[in-house]
DNA sequence: ATTGTTTATATAAGTACTTATGTAAAAATA
DNA sequence: TATTTTTACATAAGTACTTATATAAACAAT
């Protein structure tokens, strides 16, 4: 029994403050079994500074909304680990100027795959459909009681090396395979309507004979991940029903699939992509964005009930 | 700019930290705001100690998934504000007993309305259709930058102040409201036994058709509270089952209710009330007493586990 | 019965923040 | 221009946890 978890919203606090321990801990355990020596309590000063490239104490207090002592003293762990450096500002001399050293960026360089992984590893535990923030800390703290944080993100990053994926097109043998993605995709976010299981299991002639392209991302024979690029007009594609495998998530098949639909684009000598989403998915169009996608007007009449968003994005 | 939010899941860790924080603090203000001293760092233990009645260091700490030094610490402290008492247990002698003390009994029945207040605001602000934790948390933290959360406590305590109350009799239509209203109260102070689910859920064929009375206040057509007179011989009645909605304490629902009961016993001609309670909740046999209630011995044998008192009325 | 192990609690010291306050430079004001 | 106020950063002390370790009682093994 876990009285936090029965006194719900009421201790929400304690149990919010319990939950960033345990991911801290955890994240100290991905760096020591990197060999990296690094505090988690230092990461968004740190984060920010290798942002900013230069900045103030004062800045970063901004940024992150806690005292100004508390950027101080982070300040001086960080010099003390020789990963930034400072200087007096000439022009105000109350003011210090904060960078990065060499060795600082040379950490950085080091981190940032890690960082990438136990962002993705994180995003793929708390990002489904709830009713409420307290059922969402539950299913993390499962999730984490089930498997540690840091086993998660340790057996990502060895399967991101070890995995060997490759892209292909459409085959009609795997067409299950894109109909059982996209509908547990569906699935987790919205009420799936019967249009969805009609286009989901006859790809080939929705999509495939109309001009457009479906392509998986394979491991070996597993099937990870897919996307559909539908034909709009001459050289003008939706990227649509991207979707990965819940044993493939947290390994970049996403973006590898993202970054795929992009080089076939310049290849094929495509103008533009357009994609219909939902603010919902917060997540998803964050990494649209990312990739350079520009938020315009939904037409009236828009293809999908459940799309509130649309983006696009030349080549 | 908040770097934390655009960090996103990365800086999950820090930003529950920030969360937590806030909301100790906001909570703090609620407190002072109604005079109390307390802390909500001990709101745990303290809510852990209030509900078994007597427990230990080891029992606390298991319940709470922290540290055994935290316990002792934390126990030190409601020590020093007299709000617990502690003895040495005979049967295990490195055991130490933890009960609420006096003290800490007569503040619990204070702080139940506030805490029922902040549980429903907090509630309020997180019970809906989100797709990630994240957006979960930014909600939060976009409601309570708009107005705080002691401000919103502080707001809900008064309104539940303004109420236009009227008693009706049973109705199948409530027999969830009644079943609710009962087991929302029992957890509240005791932990629920089957059978009291059972009578609960079966209101009818175990009150009502037996000779017996329930009653409730509304406010419009919200279900505020809830009482039942359960037939004990001709004439002789016990008051049983009050209980009233989180959302409506504090706006003497409890007494308007009593006040019908009351009405209804002379109306009908019967002789006496008697009543089960229990002397930790201190606030419902004062109330009784001013009714006119008096106590007499438990009998071998009481209906009740957790009855400790036992008071009859003659009319 | 003796000895080693486990359990329940306490104490000490460390950490990552906080609040309160100090100091020097810059900006505002009279 | 002289004085006051504000700003940028530093220092000190407090807090609510943590880890490491101590102590005494209870239990288990021989």
């Amino acid at each position: 029994m876990d009285a936090l978890r029965e006194f719900r919203e009421i201790s929400l606090g304690s149990r919010l403050n319990r939950m960033s321990e345990v991911m801290m801990k955890e994240t100290q355990k991905v760096y020591t079994y990197y060999g990296i020596d690094f505090d988690p309590y230092l990461f968004p000063a740190f984060k920010i500074i290798s942002l900013k490239n230069k900045t103030t104490n004062t800045e970063i207090r901004e940024l992150l909304n806690v005292t100004q002592p508390a950027i101080t003293q982070t300040l001086n762990k960080l010099l003390k680990k020789e990963l930034i450096t400072t200087d007096s500002n000439e022009a105000d001399k109350r003011k210090k100027n904060v960078s990065l050293s060499l060795k600082g960026e040379k950490l950085l360089i080091k981190m940032i795959p890690i960082w990438n992984v136990i962002h993705e590893t994180i995003e793929n535990l708390t990002t489904f459909s709830s009713e409420s923030l307290v059922a969402h800390l539950s299913k993390l703290e499962d999730a984490f009681s089930e498997k540690s944080m840091s086993e998660r993100v340790i057996e990502n990053m060895k399967s991101i090396e070890s995995l060997d994926i490759t892209i292909i097109s459409f085959d009609e043998k795997y067409a299950d395979a894109f109909y059982n993605l996209n509908l547990e995709w569906l699935e987790t976010f919205f009420y799936v309507e019967p249009h969805d299981k009609e286009v989901l299991s006859n790809a080939k002639s929705y999509i495939v004979d109309k001009g457009g392209h479906i392509f998986f991302a394979k491991d070996g024979e597993r099937i990870a991940g897919t996307v559909a690029l539908i034909k709009i007009e001459d050289n003008i594609y939706e990227l649509s029903k991207m979707a990965v495998s819940p044993a493939f998530r947290g390994k970049k098949i996403g973006q590898k699939l993202m970054q795929h639909c992009l080089d076939f684009a310049k290849e094929q000598g495509f103008t533009k992509f357009i994609l219909y989403s939902n603010r919902k998915l917060e997540n998803a169009i964050y990494i649209y964005e990312k990739y350079g996608f520009k938020e315009i007007p939904v037409e009236e009449g828009s293809p999908y009930e459940r799309s509130n968003i649309k983006m696009e994005l030349f080549f």
